[in-house]
Parts: C-alpha cells; sequence; structure tokens
DNA sequence: CCTACCGATCGGTAGG
DNA sequence: CCTACCGATCGGTAGG
C-alpha cells in the first residue's frame, strides 16, 4: 500500500531527466537565455508539462544549482574525513573539485558559478548556505597548507584566488587536449602550492 | 558645411549614454535578463529609440564589450612600451587591468568575461581577436617574468589560472573593504611571482 | 504528463 | 528620437 505505484516512480525518472537536460542548456545559453519549453522539448516533452514538476522556471534552477553543489560537497567533505597529510588532502581535494566542475555527467556545478545569481529569496539564501560550506572547507584547507608550511598566507584572499583559477577552467578547457583532469588539477596545485620559507615568499 | 549639426553631436552622446546604460544592467542581470525596453527607461528613453543607435540588441552588447576591451587593451599596451623591468612590468598590468575591472565608470569589461558568449558571426569573431591581443600580452608578461627567474613556468597554463583568479574578481570585490584596488593587486601578484629556485618550485 | 490556452513582454519596425 | 504598433515567444495555468 505504501509502495509507489508505477506513475510515482516515472515521474521521479523525468524529474531528474528534466534537472539534467536544464543543467545543460543552462550551462550552454544562460538561465534567461533558455525557455522552458526549449528544456522540455530537449528530453520530449510538451511546453507546460516542466511545471508539473517545479512551480516555476526559477525552482528548476534551484534544482539544478543544488543538486550539483550538494553532490559535489559529499565528495570534498569525504575526502576531508580522511587520513591526509595537509598537501595529500589539498591535492586530492582539488582533484575532485575540478572534475565535477568538468565530468559531463554533471553540467550543474558550474552553474553554481555564475548562474546561481538569478536565483531570489530563499532559493538563494539557501545557495549561499551551500556556497559558505565549500568557502571553510577551503579556508580550512589553506590553513592546514599554512600550517605545514607550504602556504605563505592563509587567508581568504588566497583562498579566492585560488577558487577563482579553478573555477575558470571550465571556460578554456578542450576535453581534446593533452592533460587529463588529473593532470591540470595537480598542476594548478603545484602553482599554489609552495614553501613558506621560498625567497619569494618572504621578500615580496 | 561638414561641421557637424547640433542634432548629430547629441545623437553621438546619446549613443555613449546607451552603451554605459546597457553595460551596467547586462552585468548586473545578464544579456538575456535585460530588456532593450529596460536600459531605454534607465536614461529616460522610448522603447523602440535604441534601435536608432543599433541595428538590434546584440550591436548593442557588441558595443558594451568592443569599448571595454578596447579601453582596457589601449592601457596595458602603454605600460607595455614602458621600460621596465619583469616584475615592475607585470605589477603594472596587474594593477591596470584590475582597476579596469573594478572601477565604476566601465562596467564593460566584467561583461568580456561572460556576456561576450552570446555574441555570434562577425561580432564574435571581432571580440575573440581582441581577446587573443589579451592573452599575447599576458604571456608576454609571463615569458619575461620566467626569463628573469620570476616565474616557474612560462606556458599558457599559468597564464589562465592567473587570469582566471583576476577575472573573479569582480565577483566578490567589496568596494568597502580594507585594501585598495592597488592592494588588492599587489596581493595577487604576490601570489604569483615566485622565484623559480624556490624549493617549492623545484620539488613539487 | 498532454492539450489548449492566456496575458504579458519581448525585439524590432514604420512613419514622422 | 517619439508614437504607435506588430508578430513571436515567454512563463505559467486549467482541466483532464
Amino acid at each position: 500500500m505504501a509502495r509507489p505505484r508505477r506513475e510515482d516512480i516515472e515521474s521521479d525518472n523525468r524529474r531528474e531527466e528534466l534537472i539534467i537536460a536544464a543543467a545543460h542548456l543552462f550551462r550552454d545559453k544562460g538561465y534567461h537565455g533558455t525557455s522552458v519549453r526549449e528544456i522540455a522539448r530537449s528530453i520530449n516533452m510538451r511546453a507546460g508539462s516542466p511545471f508539473y514538476h517545479f512551480a516555476n522556471k526559477e525552482d528548476l534552477l534551484f534544482a539544478c544549482v543544488e543538486k550539483g553543489l550538494k553532490a559535489c560537497l559529499a565528495e570534498l567533505d569525504a575526502i576531508d574525513g580522511e587520513e591526509l597529510s595537509a598537501f595529500d588532502r589539498f591535492r586530492a581535494l582539488t582533484r575532485t573539485h575540478l572534475k565535477c566542475l568538468l565530468e559531463n555527467r554533471q553540467d550543474m556545478l558550474p552553474l553554481v558559478v555564475n548562474e546561481w545569481q538569478h536565483l531570489e529569496g530563499r532559493n538563494r539564501e539557501e545557495i549561499m548556505a551551500l556556497r559558505q560550506r565549500f568557502e571553510l572547507l577551503w579556508l580550512k584547507a589553506f590553513s592546514d597548507l599554512n600550517k605545514a608550511g607550504l602556504a605563505p598566507r592563509a587567508d581568504k584572499l588566497s583562498c579566492w584566488f585560488f577558487l577563482g583559477a579553478l573555477h575558470a577552467i571550465p571556460l578554456w578547457y578542450d576535453p581534446q587536449g593533452k592533460l587529463s583532469i588529473t593532470e591540470l588539477a595537480d598542476r594548478l596545485v603545484e602553482e599554489t602550492v609552495r614553501s613558506a620559507r621560498s625567497p619569494a615568499a618572504r621578500k615580496l
């Protein structure tokens, strides 16, 4: 009796399909550049049907952004829980975060960088809270790096510069390029981590 | 006889006004999130009047992006022409680039980071060519830094990480904050420049 | 989830 | 540059 009927299951699938299709289009053409009909059509739905799953267009964007953020955050939190040196943790976090940004299945995370700004009210607040958790996690990683003598500073600015570089990668990344996602992540780590006692860090 | 009539001068002024108003709104709400009427209204114009100055909405975006790019590029080129050490040039370029991104009068440059993607055809090609000049200029600056022993590498990746960090600053910059634009630029320079012989650069 | 539909708004134009 | 307007498209709804 409490067992879900066939229709419910299918509805749930379509909901997920919608989120994935929407994320893809929002990413390519922006939130306002994508119509709900277009999203529907891309998965053979009729124009009005998405509103059976979401009260309005903004809620659909929210679902995309939230899904992307939570999926990535879960992976990062898992790494945070492992026993790792400051350097190894930093590298693992960077690799995973970049994988979330670039791997095809999840167009959701890149949306977080820009499109979340179109959210308002409660939707916006919830996403900002999730972003806050990201930032705290990364600030801690920088702080550990600093304590281990591998970063000259452990403040927000260092962290934001790093995240800026990381989040911009989807803008120029070429999947056909020579470097794998992991190698790319490692290059960014290499450019970020440095001895806190290096001449450049002391003097400049 | 060849002297411009009063109307022409006024038209030119309105055209500039339009670009500035459009850039401001495009920046806040995105290209597709801003209607032409909204831009017009913000400077007390009627709904159809912008189309006296621009053939269509996309051309207006193009004008914004082009103006922002060219203004910044002119300033950077001037610095490039000065006699400076690799480090001093790098710092001057960074300060100026960031000033173009953050100073109020010109909302145009931040558009270049994201909204230019909505351009098509010739408009798009022209902007891509200008962006190319930016990249070449910065690659050269990195190459000089490398030759001077102040950067472990001189490739595109280093340059793109740096530009990613730089272009993300408008997303979190607080004009009321403690750091001035110049101080912020100098912090980014400090994090980017390092001795090519530092332990971190050698080992990692 | 589809069919059929609505009011609002959009980019753009003609004519002055 | 304004007035007045157009066709197209949009987000969203009712009713099944």
